[in-house]
Order: structure tokens, then C-alpha cells, then sequence
DNA sequence: ACCATACATGTATCTCCATACATGTTCTAG
DNA sequence: CTAGAACATGTATGGAGATACATGTATGGT
């Protein structure tokens, strides 16, 4: 369910086509959540469906179509109630954790190799994500600003305080796991 | 792909059937991967029909029978090659942080308590595992135990610092998160 | 004029996983 | 001896997501 959710939220900054809900989700500076068109577009005819947004259809040229979808006020009320409701927590389900469990079985390089791996994926997404966030509080993504416009001036601070905060988070998690990583690398080779 | 791999890794400590594996997979202290006994029977007899284990009936009274599964060499190669391999990072995909994006949208107090609920899960979390790493340290953990017996004596307390470490490592992704959370909680008050 | 790239939107298939339904047997404590 | 807990193993259904297949139009540069 949270694609809707996620998709609710990229909305309420301003309608959006298939086309670019699409670029954004499949984005390489990483976001929190990711989908394939193949998944975006018949969910965006569902929710249209359950009246959470509403398609407008256009044309570009002569022929093609696209369809621009705004979210609408139960759209908007889903959000905010999904927004403030706990959720379970999923399932610990961690591959590259299983994958580490059993670096005892294997020879030390191809574990080292593994590792190092992860941390460059981790250090990786640390650059996007930091840089994500550094552009929230300069207040300078295209969807921050929009978003902004139809907020009072006054708390546009801390609207982007509090979305830069998240993607902080995210930089958090990844961060503790480079760290394990480069740990366990030090491990790996000391007692050989 | 990581359920039939955990249960490898499962299945080289000792032999198991289905019920033990569904009690360890679905079990309070929770371990680095989960399942529920629907998914764990179906793949146990696509597993033995791959030759990764091997299936031996038993019986219990007249008529309870049992199936107990053991790792084949097959099995244990398999296992090896796939964790001395490197696998694509899964997609960015993180329903909590996506709420939390959208905390500005809500009051303040509902957002704080969606907080404090998800540090109560980290610090659970926290516990458990830290329990379980103490216990992999110790060498007092049942599964542990069964597996050290398939290897040489002088290098048991390298493989249990080795799996105790796996555990250090969720728990400090927890503890990211749950501090995160709680710079959360403070910046939410800060600035009504 | 033509070609590559971006725009735009689908369908099909398969695996994984959640959840619920379903059916027994064996053991243990009272 | 009997009831409840633990043992033991399934099937059914549906949603989410990965991946591949499929088909066009519009635009900008050469």
C-alpha cells in the first residue's frame, strides 16, 4: 500500500503525468521509496478509481496524450491519516546481513570483497542522500518549491528542516552500516 | 531467493524439520530473516527437488510423521558461492521514513506519537539482538553449539565473534534509528 | 530529410510474501 | 482419563514487485 502513499505525497506538491511520477521514482539521486512504471501506471488508474487523485487529460502535439493527476481532498485526507497512524513494523528481512552470518564458511577475500562492495553502495547513497538534503534546506528541489507555494511563509523553515531531517535519517542508517562494514573488514583481516 | 539461503545456513548448523525451522524463522528473538511455516514447507520440497537438501522421514507414535532435513554437499556449495558473491543493493524502499516525510503535514502530537512508537520497536530490537549477540560471544546458543562441532577447536571464538558481530551490526542500523527518532521527538517540540 | 533521444503508456508473467483456512497427532498436567 | 498445549504439515487466495515485452509520438540536432 505504500506506493500510494508515496505517490499521494509526490502529488501534493504538484500534479504530475505518469511520465514524470515515473522518472522520479526510478531517479538515480535516490528518494524513499522507488517503482518501476510497470507498477505506477495501473496504480495511478486504481487510485484514480477510489478518488484519490483525479486525471486530467491533455495533448502534446497532435496525437499524443498524457494524463496529468492532482490530488484530491481525499486524497489529501488519506495521506494525512496514513501519515499520523502506526504501522507495523515489516518483517527483519535483511540479505546482506543473512549474506555475513555465513562469512565464517568462506575465504576471507571474497568476504572482504563482498564488504567492500556494500560500502561503496553505502557511500554512495550517503553523497545522494547528503546532497538531497543539503538542496531541501537551501530550499532549492523543484518539488520543495512547489510545495512551499501553498504553505505560509512562515513555516517554510520548518518544512524543510523537518523534510531535510528524514533524508538525515536515512544518511544515519547508511552510515552505520559503511561503519560496520569497514569494522568488519579490520576483524576479517586481524585474526587470520 | 534469501528464504532458501537462510534456511541453508540454518540447515549446516544441524539437521531440522519443518516445524523446528517454522519455530526459528517465525520466533520472538528475532534472527536476520523471517518466514511464516506457509512459505518454509513449500520451499523445503522445492529445496530437496534442487538436491540442496535431503529429506529423511521419521515417525513419531504410530502415525505423526516427520520429515528432517539435512544440507547436501550440493547445498552447502550452493550456500557458499552465494554468499561469496556480490548482490545487486535492493531498491530504496522505506515505508517509515516515507511517513515521516510528510510529518509537517500533521499535528505535531500525532507525528510524536508515531515517533514513540517506532523507537519502542527499535529499542525491542535493540535488546533482542543484544541479548543474542552476548549469547553467539558466549558460545551459548544452541544452534551455535551444533555448528562449532563441524569445525576445528581453534577456530571457534573467530566464527563466534564473526556471527555475534552480524548482530552488532542491526543493532547499530537500530540505534541510528532510534536516536534518530529521538533528535525527531526534539526537533518536533523545538519550534511550535 | 532523417535519426536519435526523450516523451508517454501500456501488458504479461513470475516470484515472493501475507494472511487465512484446514486437519490431524502426541504429550503432559491435572 | 481428558483437555489443552505443542507437534506437524499442509492448501488457497491475493497483493506487491521484478522483469521483460510492446508500441507508438514529438522534438532537436545534423
Amino acid at each position: 500500500m505504500s506506493l500510494q502513499h508515496a505517490l499521494l505525497g509526490v502529488l501534493e506538491a504538484r500534479p504530475m503525468n505518469g511520465y514524470e511520477l515515473t522518472r522520479f521514482f526510478e531517479a538515480a539521486p535516490r528518494w524513499v521509496w522507488s517503482a518501476p512504471h510497470s507498477q505506477i501506471y495501473p496504480t495511478l488508474r486504481q487510485m484514480e478509481q477510489a478518488g484519490l487523485i483525479e486525471g486530467q487529460k491533455e495533448i502534446r502535439g497532435t496525437k499524443l496524450t498524457r494524463t496529468v493527476y492532482s490530488i484530491t481532498d481525499r486524497g489529501l485526507e488519506e495521506l494525512r491519516a496514513w501519515t499520523g497512524t502506526d504501522h507495523a513494523a515489516p518483517p527483519v528481512r535483511d540479505a546482506f546481513f543473512l549474506q555475513a552470518l555465513f562469512f565464517d564458511m568462506i575465504d576471507q577475500d571474497r568476504a572482504a570483497s563482498v564488504l567492500k562492495t556494500h560500502l561503496a553502495e553505502q557511500e554512495q547513497l550517503i553523497a545522494e542522500w547528503g546532497a538531497h538534503r543539503d538542496a531541501l534546506l537551501a530550499k532549492d528541489t523543484d518539488l520543495l518549491k512547489e510545495r512551499l507555494k501553498s504553505r505560509p511563509p512562515a513555516e517554510h523553515d520548518r518544512i524543510a528542516r523537518l523534510k531535510a531531517h528524514v533524508f538525515a535519517g536515512q544518511i544515519a542508517v547508511a552510515r552505520a552500516r559503511a561503519d560496520w562494514a569497514r569494522e568488519s573488514l579490520r576483524i576479517l583481516s586481524e585474526d587470520t
